[in-house]
DNA sequence: AGAGATGGGACAGCCATATTGACGTATCTT
DNA sequence: AAGATACGTCAATATGGCTGTCCCATCTCT
């Protein structure tokens, strides 16, 4: 189980899990990467007039295509307003289009429009290439842990949510 | 040094690096243990009516005390204006003080005060048990496998300043 | 059938955090 | 003395959140 020569920079982990070195270390790398990996895809939405919380809706109606509202509110965390305008913004775009329910007529289940699926594809290009780099550099049993500490960080009542995103790949 | 029995709801990374599946799911769990992670301080920082933008500003300083207000603006990949609102607040507060570098007295050099290192050390401990847990959750191999994707995320020109602030522990 | 719960939409107003561009002052470098 | 640098500050603007309230359509339960 030897590491990989490819991160010389980054020495082990030590035994002791919670000395503050290593918590700030995973706040900071927390911080440079999410924001830094965020950022990539900024000029793609510009172009289209659009923002992170856009990405974000479109992101989610993308992985789960019918997909309710108060799924969507569940999985964002923010109110029915802050979401109501963004999906506005998205629909008069024509990027996103509801149907309702037909076992709960009064439900909304959202997709993506094709040119929806299509600009998606295109912001999750960037993603794609960014997290793509960083899994290579890393290697395959980093990649596992990453993973495994991310979903230690997620609240126990959230997960069973991030589970269901990943069911159905 | 088993992998704890705790995480075995995830399976090992596929080799097959590029696939979307496993990009969705980093950028799933990043952006769930980002927010959640983040979130976890909010109601600390509210009790003194501050935000999360003050947060990382305090967060830095107290982690390179003598930090300049350029060093700090290429950390926070923010506009001066915006830190500055932020830097008024926390002085106002009696959180941060400057002095004036000895080498250059352009410099403004930010530390915490008394006051400002126990608040911040308070909001610290919520980071730390949320990311002591997730670790010892993870297992120590993990931790070092999270350490080594999120460098990756990090663009190049960015590293060594994120390193810096890793130097003097 | 009627009552209440639920899914969703919308109003008004507010706040935090970020942006750009221009300009000013003190200080350092050459 | 001239120019570059470090920092502060003006004004205007955008984004993305929030609360509180009220509404309508529809489903569920009695």
């Amino acid at each position: 189980m030897a590491v990989p020569s490819l991160a010389p920079a980054t020495p082990a982990a030590s035994p002791l899990f919670l000395r503050e070195h290593e918590v700030r270390r995973g706040v900071e790398l927390l911080f440079f990467g999410y924001t830094r990996l965020t950022r990539s895809i900024d000029e793609g939405l510009a172009e289209h007039g659009l923002g992170r919380a856009h990405h974000r809706a479109l992101y989610f109606i993308a992985r789960q295509p019918d997909l309710t509202i108060s799924e969507l509110l569940k999985i964002l965390a923010i109110t029915k307003q802050s979401l109501g305008r963004v999906l506005n913004d998205l629909s008069a775009r024509n990027l996103v289009e509801t149907r309702s329910g037909s076992a709960d007529r009064r439900q909304k289940l959202l997709r993506l429009t094709g040119e929806g699926k299509t600009f998606e594809a295109q912001l999750f290009e960037a993603l794609r290439t960014s997290l793509a780099t960083a899994y290579a550099a890393a290697g395959q049993e980093s990649v596992t842990g990453f993973w495994r500490v991310l979903e230690g960080l997620i609240p126990a009542e959230d997960r069973a949510m991030v589970a269901a995103l990943q069911k159905d790949i």
